[in-house]
RNA sequence: CCGGGCGUGGCGAAAUGGCAGACGCAUCGGACUUAAAAUCCGAAGGUGUAACAACCGUGUGGGUUCGAGUCCCGCCGCCCGGACCA
């Protein structure tokens, strides 16, 4: 019988589901096994089915787990479904079916193409984010941010508990805006913020004054702000979800309009997502994104007061440039800016007004492509420069954003390439008060570091040292302060959609936020008919009424109930939510106890390796980060990052595309072409030139690749070991039918090497191994594990292959070498090593057998072969005893055929040896 | 514009500063076949030669080194990310 995978692979597979193969072993069973969790990203089940790109990481991941177990290892390696989200919804709403019915087909058919690879999951620890014994936990988890309040002394988040404690206890008041600081009155207490004087004690306080204080402190809180609306999805987006102004989904219009919505406050997290990346070993490009996402710059704040007496307000501006105080010749506040209207003067306020309408009717994708243009409006009105008390004037201009730092700058035309292009079109002075270091002149607009000139406090001092003291002299005066600001926003966390998990929320009257008891999760996401957005604000499920009227049940203080008619929150989370947490309940994923049992947590985390494409870089893998800080402060993970080593995938193309290089382009086949110097051309027609290009698969290209049709045509084991042979992971590739052939010819030889035909069956027999086939043996059992060590999975393959060719070439083979062939094979393989393997004799499954042993000394050759340079260029190789020294080989190197004539009337300056390298001469 | 990465045969790609192109595809030649497909064996970077030799070759120009695809600097091209963030 020939090479057949469809006789055997259905067989495996289901073999290994039967009989749980890759079922990870619970910690209070593993003993001293080391344990390794290797991660996937999760998909969202489409109803697209996979593409032949989807697999590639987790294939990669696979084969690294199936090795780990050879090694004995207690291996962690599970898969579920991200399945709440905004294309099963739109989906359903179109073709009118509930989100709840596709997710289940879906998820159906992505199961299935799955385990039809072959992927070594641990079935029995599937999770489905849309299952309410799932969600019940992600509504837990929002209610511990809820519960919690981050303490800026200790950087971590607290019970909010504790802070009632505190303000109870006097320790804490409350300031006249609901801030919360420490009581100045007692002893060794600095105040965190606002305004000293007009503090309360929490005594003071009415039960809803002390409800909005404590709102304000929660982690997760409602907020009314400017938000990205989408009125073409219907909801509002966070802003990694918004690209250019579009929806990340569905490419919609987003406009920003006002609205109360669910925040997170990450940016209290902010430091620590940024200091905790160093120990990380993830790319070093992700985590550059994910620094750059947070954008945290040191500044200072500085006050300037307006030249008018009748204005006692100030104006505040950030600027991470202090030492360029002098040069400030003008300022700029954004369009939105709080005080534009009352400084604005009389002879200004028509011209002003018109401009502010007119930014505001600007989305910000036509501010991003105005960006080169500065506008603005002058208010009438001066500021006072704190530092030389010059009268500078104020302007308006859409080029400083309200969102960003104070919302005004001091404008240092000189040394801000912005601040340039508005001075010399609005005419104002520019003056230089940095040099450059060494002396040489410089011209304006000289963005970089160097010396303080026409500064008097800070002349001649470098930039660094002159932002300090700068600071300094303003900060004696209240004038300034050192401080940091991010571009990272509060996470906007609530949708105006049905398929997300309900808030655990419920609303009284005056609009405030109570979280629902823990008993009453999961609060199920109730069943409707008419799903559609409302097309306002309004999220669908305030369509039903009876859900959302409800006779909330509370207990006071004494434990006494009582209950208090309430409106349930009806947005929905974002589909994020369910992603942020998933790699914890794969640990122990029927608990209905708690969200993950913490011995196994303190067992299985963190992620050792985690496999997934690089655009999750700052929304999953963010948020993820976030949310298990807070689960680390409030002491329920045990770890304070959850994945320690990431890895990105890279994409895998469409096939190689040839279009005609002509006005209209025509699509060829590569049959048609042919080289033609450093080009195509096209063989009917030579002078005409082809375009060779690679796309990203999609539906719309028409170049998707179904892996069912791969898998039908080739087999599992051809197709998993293509996509890996490929090239290396992390790298973007094309994708070409074609090829496959090359692995499917290496699997079919080795079948006919081990196992050959009915009739004539192959020998194997317990002999020696030939000492050279022995050698390559172990060469290859080194390389293959120190390859799919390091994810280098195309060279082990090809290693493979090179073995196979000498195990082909034997009479008779050897048991030994034929078991540690397939042993070898099989993460890449599993299906037909299994075969091979029970075809050996084996009754059982291979997937824990150990890796093969190598045997250091079966590597050294006899002899080596080396090659001699002359004058660094190779002339010749000499062949020579392994244990030969110097001057033997320097020797024979000499006396090279091909040597010889380079040495004659030359004078040798020089003899390099690196042993068992090369020898070069260096001659004269 | 800023930040990061990458440029090696016809294609996918290998190569701790030490034999460039392993391995696979495609190509060409041979075997098997009436023939084709499949399969097996072999060849192959370019120029050059009867064959050797020799010369040229890792985007491009320099540099470091006995020796550079690999390290350093400039340029060109491609990819990814960010982008009026003060």
């Amino acid at each position: 019988m020939p090479y057949n995978h469809t006789a055997f692979e259905k067989k495996w597979q289901q073999y290994w589901l039967t009989n749980k193969t890759f079922a990870a072993i619970e910690p209070a069973e593993a003993g001293d096994m080391p344990k390794a969790y290797v991660l996937d990203m999760f998909p969202y089940p489409s109803g697209a089915g996979l593409h032949v790109g989807h697999p590639i990481g987790w294939l990669a991941t696979d084969i690294f787990s199936r090795y780990l177990r050879m090694k004995g290892t207690n291996v962690l390696h599970p898969m579920g479904w991200d399945a709440f989200g905004l294309p099963a919804e739109q989906y359903a709403i179109k073709n009118n079916v509930h989100p709840a019915v596709t997710t289940k087909t879906n998820i159906a058919n992505f199961r299935r193409q799955i385990q039809m690879l072959g992927m070594s999951y641990d079935w029995d620890r599937e999770v489905d984010t849309t299952d309410p014994t799932y969600y019940k936990w992600t509504q837990w988890i929002f209610l511990q941010l809820f519960n919690s309040y981050f303490d800026p002394i200790e950087k971590k988040a607290r019970p909010i508990s504790h802070l009632v404690n505190e303000l109870e206890n006097g320790n804490f008041v409350v300031g006249p805006d609901g801030s919360i600081k420490n009581n100045p009155t007692q002893e060794g207490m600095e105040a965190i913020s606002g305004q000293v004087g007009l503090e309360r004690g929490w005594a003071e306080l009415t039960v809803e004054e002390k409800n909005e204080v404590l709102a304000g402190q929660r982690l997760a809180f409602t907020d009314e702000a400017p938000v990205n609306w989408c009125p073409g999805l219907g909801t509002v987006l966070s802003n990694e979800e918004v690209i250019d102004g579009k929806s990340e989904v569905g490419g919609f219009p987003v406009e920003r309009r006002p609205m109360r919505q669910w925040m997170l406050r990450i940016t209290a997290y902010a430091d620590r997502l940024i200091a905790d990346l160093d120990a990380l070993q993830w790319p070093e490009s992700l985590k550059e994104m994910q620094r750059n996402w947070i954008g945290r710059s040191v500044g200072a704040e500085i006050d300037f007061e307006i030249d008018n007496a009748a204005i006692d307000d100030v104006i505040t501006v950030f600027t991470t440039r202090p030492d360029t105080l002098y040069g400030a010749t003008y300022m700029v506040l954004s369009p939105e800016h709080a005080l534009v209207e009352k400084i604005t003067t009389a002879e200004q306020r028509e011209a002003i007004g018109a401009y502010r309408a007119q930014a505001a009717g600007k989305s910000d994708r036509d501010r991003m492509a105005d960006a080169k243009d500065k506008t603005g409006g002058f208010t009438g009105a001066y500021a006072i420069n704190p530092i030389n008390d010059e009268k500078i004037p104020v302007y308006i201009a859409d080029y400083v954003l309200t969102g960003y730092g104070t919302g005004a700058i001091m404008a240092v035309p000189a040394h801000d390439d912005r601040d340039f292009e508005f001075a010399t079109k609005f005419g104002l002075p520019i003056k230089l008060v940095v040099a450059d270091p060494s002396g040489s002149p410089v011209a304006a607009p000289f963005i970089g570091e160097g010396v303080a000139v026409n500064s008097p406090i800070i002349d001649g001092l470098p930039t660094e040292q002159a932002k300090d003291k700068i600071i300094a002299a303003l900060a004696d005066e209240g004038v300034a302060l050192k401080t940091v600001k991010y571009k990272l926003r509060d996470w906007l966390f609530s949708r105006q959609r049905y398929w997300g998990e309900p808030f655990p929320i419920v609303i009284d009257a005056d609009g405030m936020a109570h979280a629902i008891r823990e008993a009453e999760l999961p609060l199920v996401l109730p069943e409707m008919t008419d799903f559609k957005p409302t097309g306002t604000p309004e999220p669908p499920l305030s369509k039903i009424e009876d859900w959302v009227n409800v006779e909330q049940l509370f207990f006071d203080d004494k434990g006494d109930s009582f209950t208090r008619h309430m409106r349930r929150e009806t947005n929905t989370m974002p589909q994020w939510a369910g992603s942020c947490w998933y790699y914890l309940r794969y640990i122990d994923p029927h608990n209905p106890n708690r969200f993950v049992d913490p011995e196994k947590e303190k067992y299985w985390m963190p992620v050792d390796l985690y496999i997934g494409g690089v655009e999750h870089a700052v929304l999953h893998l963010l948020y993820a980060r976030f949310w298990h800080k807070v689960l680390f402060d409030l002491g329920h993970v045990s770890t304070p990052e959850p994945f320690n080593k990431l890895v990105n995938q890279g994409l895998v193309l469409g096939e190689m595309e040839y279009h005609t290089v002509e006005e209209t382009p025509r699509k060829v086949s590569e049959d048609d072409i042919t080289r033609h110097g450093d080009s195509y051309v096209l063989k009917a027609n030579p002078s005409q030139k082809v375009k060779a290009e690679t796309f990203k698969m999609s539906k719309s290209r028409g170049n998707v690749v179904n892996p069912d049709e791969i898998v039908n045509d080739y087999g599992a084991d051809a197709f998993r070991l293509y996509e890996m042979y490929l090239g290396p992971i992390e790298s973007q590739k094309p994708w070409n039918t074609r090829d496959i052939i090359g692995m499917s010819r290496f699997l079919s030889s080795t079948w006919n090497n081990l196992v050959g035909e009915e009739d004539k069956p192959v020998k194997i027999d317990a002999i020696a191994i030939p000492e050279a086939v022995d050698r390559q043996m172990h060469r290859t059992i080194k390389k293959v594990a120190e390859d799919i060590e390091c994810l280098r999975f195309n060279t082990a393959i090809a290693e493979l292959i090179k073995l196979n060719k000498e195990v082909g070439a034997l009479e008779v083979v050897p048991r030994e070498l034929a078991e540690n062939f397939v042993l070898m094979l099989a993460p890449f393989a599993p299906h037909l090593a299994e075969e091979i393997w029970s075809r050996l004799g084996h009754t059982k499954s291979l997937a824990r057998r150990p890796w093969p042993t190598v045997d250091p000394a079966k590597l050294i050759e006899a002899s080596m072969e080396i090659p001699v340079q002359v004058n660094g260029k190779i002339r010749d190789k000499i062949v020579i005893a392994a244990d030969a020294d110097e001057d033997t080989v320097v020797a024979a190197a000499m006396s090279a055929e091909k040597v010889k004539p380079w040495l004659v009337d030359k004078t040798i300056r020089k003899t390099l040896y690196v042993p068992k390298r090369m020898v070069n001469f260096v001659v004269g």
